[in-house]
DNA sequence: GTCTATACACTGATAGAC
DNA sequence: GTCTATCAGTGTATAGAC
């Protein structure tokens, strides 16, 4: 059977054509807006095709299906906020991974109010569960080095600390996004604080 | 032009029928059933006629829309809710309300998974964007009291301090949805621990 | 390889008969 | 109070033009 050319790497990704990449590079920047600005069910595919000057077959012609456009979008925001946040935590000693996450995640969030909606919509309307461990691990990671170069004794707590503090920078985001006036950068410190009397006894 | 009658007490509400008051009862448990399962694009009104052995025309007699139907059943899972949570504070002492408020929020919300998932699908699915000042405004005041109590110097972070207590109650909540075996009584006692020294230090 | 045209099953919603 | 009939809009599938 026909099968679309591979890259020379053979690393199994398709070889795209040039208006091909272009194409989708363009429907995912329409998607990300389209979200942001009427949330997940205001960016039907017509819609979605209008902006890009197409028509609904032809988005699906690039993509199998809707969610497919969004999640690509999604993983497009999400790659985004995740490489900041990673350079961060590696600037950072082993005792301040926690702080420089929270801290470069919540910064990112606030200067990317578009992805950050683009974000929270799919990730509550795709039915697709994502494991949730893989948002808490990376942080319980850090939480339980820097405990430990703390000194502090570890306890099988990390899990938990993680989820309460991806909830809580959640919620902080999610508040700046209903108050632009709200002080993301204030209430992250006081998270940290939070977080370091934990760490620190 | 025609109106409803309403009730004696002249309050606003409109004075249903018995058989209405059964159907909406009826309606309302069935969309917290279906929403729970399949969430909310699965509870489709031709799925609610049908497990109310009614056609959907019939249920949109009842409700004026969709929307609607989940608002009504989305209040009835929360009335339990703060009610609950209403209670459990009311007999804590002015110290410990916060942490009463979290026992008793995340231990509702473990106890019945339905709800529970009526509520996140509708919150996070209803457009109506509700405002967010309601969600952790009684919690701020709380935790306002429970400084004062405590001879803390009263600081103006009530606002973000309960901010962050919610998210993090959504996240622990969200987590033992997924992971059923998820230890969601430690968990609300480490936040609570973590709230404790910031309100005594 | 890229796209348009067309048709399909399903959604929420309305109008009017009984 | 509930029905049938109908509507515009949704995501999706297929055929075929270029």
């Amino acid at each position: 059977m026909a099968r679309r050319r591979e890259s020379a790497a053979g690393d199994g990704r398709p070889e795209l054509t040039l208006t091909e990449r272009a194409r989708r590079a363009q429907l995912i920047e329409v998607t990300i807006e389209l979200v942001a600005a009427k949330g997940y069910a205001g960016a039907s595919l017509a819609a979605i095709a209008e902006r890009a000057g197409i028509t609904k077959a032809a988005v699906l012609y690039h993509f199998p299906t809707k969610a497919a456009v969004v999640r690509a979008a999604h993983e497009h925001a999400l790659s985004a906020l995740v490489g900041e946040v990673a350079t961060a935590v590696e600037a950072a000693g082993p005792e301040d991974g926690p702080a420089a996450y929270i801290r470069s995640m919540v910064g990112h969030l606030r200067k990317h109010p578009r992805h950050t909606r683009m974000i929270i919509e799919a990730m509550t309307h795709d039915e697709g569960d994502h494991d949730p461990a893989a948002r808490w691990r990376p942080l319980a990671e850090l939480i339980t080095v820097a405990g430990h170069a703390r000194g502090a004794s570890a306890d099988g707590d990390a899990r938990t600390t993680a989820i309460i503090i991806g909830g809580a920078i959640d919620a902080i985001v999610s508040e700046q996004l209903h108050d632009p006036d709200y002080d993301t950068a204030a209430a992250a410190d006081l998270l940290v604080e939070l977080l370091g009397r934990k760490l620190s006894p």
